[in-house]
RNA sequence: GCGGACGUGGCGGAAUUGGUAGACGCGCGGGCCUCAGAAGCCCGUGAUGGCGACAUCGUGGAGGUUCAAAUCCUCUCGUCCGCACCA
């Protein structure tokens, strides 16, 4: 050990000794218990950034936290490797889509073996690799046969500038989800994953995993879902033997109060009739139909435009005749592409009757004389409704929902915001789907023997309309698997987020080339215990995944239905951004001057040179606002430790953490503490007494107390997942070493067994925050050179009775305001702690004269004494 | 507009879940060491008043429940996030 503390070299050292002795290389056995532990797998762009870093220090942590206490933790990494940066690069650049994602992969590795994390290397998997890719093509084929996969001629979101269909998640809110782009909408056969088969079972499993998940990751799952309860009710189309409009309404209760049926512009009735429809409604329904398909700006509001038909249609309730409308309203995509309007009791309805001057009647009077304005949208008792009239809202609508099942023109219904999962993507850089395409035969799924379907060696990439794929004749022009007839390939490919959905089932069992992984494996691995990454993935990701499962367990590869257990959405990384007024640019901190007042506080901040004024911010890490930090960087200057460290300890792991270049600077004081501390004492913990001595002095009886609480306190910490406290905690610990002011010359026995305990003890409980300097400082201390685990190093387990106090602090408070502290011994009873409360002077003088009403002890807490006059 | 979360020193954040608010770190101030600096070490640091022991105030704001509230309830202000014609 030497003298000072060099994270380069100890980090050098420790990542070759854990690599050579496999450290972190797992395989299922059945004596330990398992734990796997998860991150959300990176996309190889070359650079690793502070998200990453934060992202699997957190998971390292808990990582050897287990292992350390005895788990066989499977802790995993790979790559996202498919997907539009390679395609871009090899469009800008003309390299080679695979030579830029390998290379990449090569560099990131690199990084994050410098940082130190303790990934088994050895289940890595890349998403582009046509072992991989290979049971992508599988798992298709499966669902085919299984019908949850189809072929739909469909309108898709198409990103101009990306040039590629988005699915509806994607392309939500009509931007691009990469690029911002407006979205066009564009017609053509798409292939679909039947998620909407499992809407329900989404839903209902939820109860399996919430107490492991952030509520709103779930929330927001539920509101995407959008399941919601109601009717389907037929309104025939008048002088027509039996053509029926279907709508679907969650108020049927209102039914009485119909003014028009409106329909979406794409509505089939509508394509129908459009031929007899007046010149004039014609050209206002395609209208209608262009400006739907045009995406809309965030928050801006459409104005609701619509047309008679001049068809009508008969209330099945009340044998009332009403007008059918075209409205931009009314979207295809929900329920059934047709709504019964109730402008008195719906709020759109109402802005449509409005503006188009339709009769607005009420049916349904508010209970409570509160609701204000001509559209009540509550429940409330029905009027005007025939043989209803008189009944709350819910009774009417299982009334009502019931005799329409009667009368045979409706029945109770449920829809779904949910949509199926669109897959086809116009791209190169994706797995292809196995489908050729056969004059005679039409699509035919290629055979599950003849995969992968593998990508060719390159194609042009000229960045603009088809997929690259459609012009490598090598690749598109084969014969039909059912008839040997010449056929083509399918030329999209599958989006990204197929690869990601069940990534973590093919590190259990890598090599595997019959079937994406054992099921045995799975068996005792799976589900993952603890799963980490950004609140981005809240619904795309982490909804196909948990879809994905279900799957799986439908076609017998899995027994369970839900893949995680437990959720961490951990926060961004943002850096401090300063803008120059003057230049109107942003401008590096090192030129930057900050004048603080006496407090600390920030006053003034202007430029070195010129004084021009700066205005700093705490803003998202880019380029153009000069705020980037770059890991590589860090870890140069700081150690990878030490850069570890303060990322899990500046904020809790679900805030927002604000990178600030001081901060690590005390991170590496501490460790440094550590470590001089430790070099001081090595000699003395390698020969203290294995056990306790009889004469151990006051303050090496605190010091082991410190030690035992220390430890009870890390251990809950990680239990509930709290990670930026403990490393409070294990700063206390090293404080009060350094405060045992017994020089290692003149330590007896039991000061030398103290001091050695409480080392051991912070070296372990270091390891998951700064895993080099642990494993370094415990081969100082106990000769061993395997490494903490192998070496039988386990996290502290703390003796009850060495962590209780003798002596407690006891808050008394008059009128429950703290007038001083006494001492008590600890579980001392509450006459006890009474009396030494009343013993006080200065309670005395709070009291002297006074009545005491009522005494209120807490054990070894507090006593309030509540006075009167 | 609908839904959700959160407001604690100059800053990041603690607080055994109703029981001593501000742990720990950063920043700031003072001191020791040094030829000097860096590093390190020691002390102080919520606000106001007081030489002081101490007192008063204090967890966005206003009320309330309680012996006791950062924590529970009501209202209110603010910030952030998600959804957005979903019938």
């Amino acid at each position: 050990m030497d003298e000072k503390y060099f994270p380069a070299k100890i980090e050098r050292k420790w990542q070759e000794r854990w690599a050579e002795r496999g450290t972190f290389e797992v395989a299922p056995d059945d004596e330990k218990r398992k734990f796997y532990c998860l991150e959300m797998l990176p996309y190889p762009s070359g650079r690793l950034h502070m998200g990453h870093v934060r992202n699997y220090s957190i998971g390292d942590a808990l990582s050897w936290y287990k292992r350390l206490q005895g788990f066989n933790v499977l802790h995993p990494i790979g790559w996202d490797s498919f997907g539009q940066p390679a395609e871009q690069a090899a469009i800008k650049q003309g390299v080679n889509p695979r030579d830029w994602t390998e290379d990449n992969i090569e560099q990131m590795k690199a990084q994050l073996k410098t940082l130190g994390i303790g990934y088994d290397w050895s289940r890595e998997m890349a998403a582009h690799r046509p072992d991989y890719y290979k049971f992508d093509q599988w798992f298709f084929l499966k669902m085919l046969e299984k019908g949850l996969a189809y072929r739909k001629d469909s309108e898709v979101n198409w990103c101009p500038k990306c040039e590629t269909t988005l699915s509806n998640e994607q392309a939500s809110g009509g931007i691009c989800w990469r690029c911002g782009s407006p979205v066009e909408k564009q017609n053509r056969p798409q292939w679909f994953l039947k998620i909407t088969d499992y809407a329900d079972e989404l839903l209902a499993d939820m109860s399996e995993i919430e107490d492991g998940w952030p509520e709103r990751v779930l929330t927001m799952q539920k509101n995407w879902i959008g399941k919601s309860k109601g009717a389907n009710v037929r309104f025939a189309l008048s002088g027509s033997e039996n053509t029926q409009i279907e709508v679907f309404t969650t108020r049927i209760d209102t039914i009485f109060g119909v003014n028009a049926i409106v329909l979406a512009p794409d509505h089939p009735i509508v394509e129908e009739h459009f031929e007899s429809f007046e010149s004039g409604v014609r050209e206002k329904i395609v209208e209608i139909r262009a400006g739907q398909a045009k995406p809309v700006d965030y928050g801006e509001e459409v104005e609701k435009a619509g047309v008679a038909t001049g068809l009508s249609a008969v209330n099945s309730f009340s044998s009332e005749e009403v007008p059918v409308w075209v409205g931009n309203y009314v979207l295809m995509s929900y329920g059934t592409g047709a709504v019964m309007s109730v402008p008195a009791h719906d709020e759109r309805d109402g802005e449509f009757a409005r503006k188009y001057d339709l009769d607005i009647r009420h049916v349904v009077m508010p209970v409570d004389e509160e609701a204000e304005g001509d559209v009540f949208t509550g429940y409330g008792k029905l009027e005007n409704s025939g043989e209803w009239s008189g009944l709350d809202s819910k009774e009417a609508i299982l009334s009502m929902t019931t005799h329409a099942e009667t009368e045979g023109f409706g029945e109770s219904a449920e829809t779904y915001r949910l949509r199926d999962w669109g897959i086809s993507r116009q791209r190169f850089w994706g797995a292809p789907i196995p489908i050729v395409y056969c004059a005679s035969c039409g699509a035919v799924p290629v055979s599950i023997s003849e995969l992968p379907v593998e990508l060719p060696e390159s194609a042009p990439f000229t960045g603009v309309g088809e997929s690259p794929l459609a012009k490598v004749s090598d690749f598109v022009n084969t014969e039909c698997p059912k008839c040997g007839e010449a056929a083509k390939r399918e030329t999209d490919t599958m989006d990204t987020f197929v690869d990601s959905t069940w990534y973590y089932y093919r590190y259990l069992d890598p090599q595997n080339g019959d079937a994406p992984f054992d099921k045995e494996a799975a068996e005792y691995w799976m589900p993952v215990d603890l799963y980490i990454g950004g609140i981005d993935h809240a619904v795309m990701h982490l909804l196909y995944t948990r879809f994905w499962t279900k799957m799986m367990r439908d076609i017998g590869l899995v027994s369970f239905s839900e893949p995680v257990n437990r959720l961490l959405t951990q926060g961004m990384v943002v850096g401090e951004s300063f803008y120059s007024k003057d230049a109107e640019s942003y401008v590096f901190a090192d030129d930057v001057e900050i004048e603080r007042d006496d407090a600390g506080k920030i006053v003034n901040a202007r430029m070195k040179d010129g004084g021009g004024e700066v205005r700093i911010a705490v803003e998202k890490m880019g380029k153009s606002k000069l705020n980037g930090v770059d890991p590589d960087d860090m870890i140069e200057v700081y150690g990878a430790d030490a850069v570890r460290l303060f990322v899990m300890f500046a904020a809790p792991v679900e805030n927002e953490l604000v990178w600030q270049e001081s901060g690590i600077e005390g991170a590496v004081r501490f460790l440094q503490r550590v470590w001089r501390f430790v070099h001081k004492w090595r000699s003395s913990i390698a020969s203290a007494p294995r056990e306790v001595p009889n004469d151990l002095s006051k303050e090496a009886v605190a010091l082991r107390r410190k030690a035992h609480q220390t430890a009870a306190k890390i251990t809950e910490s990680f239990e509930s997942g709290q990670f930026n406290t403990p490393v409070a905690s294990l700063m206390e610990l090293s404080n009060a070493l350094g405060d045992f002011k017994v020089e290692t010359e003149n330590a007896s026995e039991g000061d030398r067994f103290a001091v050695s305990e409480a080392v051991r003890f912070l070296i372990i409980m270091l390891a998951p925050y700064s895993p080099h300097t642990a494993e370094e400082l415990w081969e100082a201390v106990t000769n061993s050179e395997t490494g903490i685990v192998e070496s039988g190093g386990r996290f502290p387990v703390f003796d009850e009775e060495v962590a209780e106090e003798s002596e407690i602090e006891i808050a008394v408070q008059v009128n429950g305001k703290l007038r001083s502290k006494v001492m008590a011994p600890a579980g001392a009873d509450n006459q006890t702690l009474e009396n030494l409360a009343r013993a006080d002077g200065k309670i005395a003088d709070h009291t002297n004269g006074k009545e005491v009403i009522k005494v209120i002890v807490v054990p070894n807490r507090l006593v309030n004494i509540v006075v009167k006059g």
